[in-house]
DNA sequence: CTAAGTGTACTATCAGTGTTAGTACACTTA
DNA sequence: TAAGTGTACTAACACTGATAGTACACTTAG
């Protein structure tokens, strides 16, 4: 469910923030339900359990999940977030975008990839 | 022309490789024409010459600028660098549009996006 | 009540990397 | 000849991510 790449530059921690972010703001993991404790977790993916604390503890931050003492880390219900993390795409995009122009990427070459992209791997209806 | 950003988490040095990809791959330095010296353009960025020189490596390792001894680095006039160069904005568009349907962003909410960030900054033809 | 599992906090240490500092040498050119 | 150029090298520093180990309070199942 998680999975994490070791090769990557970013930091194990933030991928752990970010995957969760996306399982929870899109419906994966439900509002309550409960997170993996920090030490099973930590088995899981062969890492240290500071780590996914440290990753927990920014989710807890951005209001992503809520702890309870003694039980566990629990998902959080808060709709807002959804916007905001693609809001964050969006963000991303502008950048990509003024990168592409700089490059003399025309507008409907870059558009019309983007939607060859989000086509790739979608079902064939015949 | 450079400008770099300390707040940044992308080193220095890449900052300053990515830049100049860019001047030389949309040919706002044409080829031959001579790059700044390391020395010069440290001083100018307020930076270790160390830095520079890293860069300027890395530039000449992937085949955008050439060196000669006792004269400077110039721009190379290699064609297929603005191609690749490309590639990598495909690429990360990829990635992008990747998350993008993780979090349910409708294809055409993203495209048009994309299309009036291409737009935004152009002039007013009225 | 007890034991196991939970979050949380803390210190210490290690490893990698980006950056700086300083020096040195060969080359080209005015 | 002197100044400017690239290039190479060592050393040191700072920051950050990650690990290791310990400790304590809490909840829950038995």
């Amino acid at each position: 469910m998680i999975g994490i790449d070791l090769q990557n530059r970013k930091p194990i921690y933030e991928q752990i923030v970010e995957r969760f972010q996306t399982l929870i703001v899109s419906g994966v993991l439900e509002p309550d339900s409960q997170m993996p404790s920090v030490r099973s977790l930590a088995m899981e993916l062969s890492i240290n359990p500071n780590t996914i604390q440290k990753a927990y503890a920014a989710l807890e931050q951005e209001g992503y999940i809520y702890p309870v003492k003694g039980r566990g880390n629990f998902v959080s219900g808060n709709e807002g977030l959804k916007q905001k993390k693609q809001d964050s795409v969006f963000a991303s995009l502008k950048e990509l975008v003024a990168k592409g122009k700089e490059l003399k990427i025309p507008c409907n070459a870059f558009v019309e990839r983007a939607r060859t992209f989000y086509q790739e791997g979608e079902e064939q209806r015949v």
